[in-house]
DNA sequence: TACAACCTGTGCGTTACACATAGGTCAAGG
DNA sequence: CCTTGACCTATGTGTAACGCACAGGTTGTA
């Protein structure tokens, strides 16, 4: 029987994250010491391991959580899994393009403001540097 | 003196976040009805504004605090202002570096995952499409 | 006056942890 | 036996930026 610290080891992970996970139910506790100190087994190991190449896959916890519950069912988890992947494919694809969009606006802002001084604030403006940047009125949608 | 929902309209700002903002203090009522609305001024809408236009270039509501917050004590933000974002640019490109990764390791595994059949899981497997992935347990750091 | 539609402030939920707190455990030293 | 210190434990709270729901207030119309 393993106490949290040595599930961590075992499992390479970090044992705050370990109790993270029990604390929300992903994993749980095969005993209990009468201390209160939690056991486990080199199944919940395994078990850890599993989450964590789920997590690299891009799976968020709730979703393995619905994932290891079917399949303590003994139902096959593995259609919800390549629907949830195609569709976390897609999503990634359009935050991608939405950070490098950000990435964009911020290298040319950065130069625009190359040839700008530092500027004090009065009334009327907080600060000019981002306040000179085109495209902050109608940058998505305009209207007509 | 505007109500939040006309301040959202006048500012191009959901209402809600309106809200979200008076929450963390973010942005103060000019004054208050005696029934608790809320009251703004047009000043309030440029401020908003210009809080869109920060967000909108990648600051984070805590920065644009401490940004409005030196403003109002009459010192330059824009010395800050430059450094949080030179910091962001970096940080950004660290990030989609990573969700690019993470995009080739999903379509990747969706590839493999189209000739092998949905399994039923049993006691030492809970699916096997994701523990068939590659890279799993050596991804970062390989032990001896 | 009754009713519906809309608006108001506020509390809680989200994701995947990180940190802090308060206390329990264990071996060494006096 | 007691204490000290290092380490370990469980749990509460905080994070970013809202979204949603709720109970109640306000306004317009009949």
């Amino acid at each position: 029987m393993l106490t949290v610290n040595e599930l961590a080891l075992e499992s390479d992970t970090p044992a705050h994250v370990v109790r993270y996970y029990l604390r929300i139910g992903l994993i749980q506790p095969a005993a209990q010491q009468e201390n209160g100190y939690r056991l486990f087994t080199s199944n919940d190991a395994a078990r850890l391991r599993f989450i964590r190449m789920a997590k690299h896959l891009g799976f968020t916890l709730n979703e393995i959580k619905q994932i290891t519950q079917h399949a303590e069912l003994g139902e096959s988890p593995c259609d919800d899994v390549r629907k949830i992947i195609q569709q976390r494919i897609h999503e990634n694809r359009a935050k991608i393009e939405e950070m490098m969009k950000l990435q964009e606006r911020m290298e040319q802002a950065l130069e625009q403001w190359d040839l700008m001084p530092d500027g004090i604030p009065d009334g009327n403006s907080v600060c000019h540097l981002i306040e000179s940047v085109e495209g902050s009125e109608g940058h998505c949608h305009t209207e007509t």
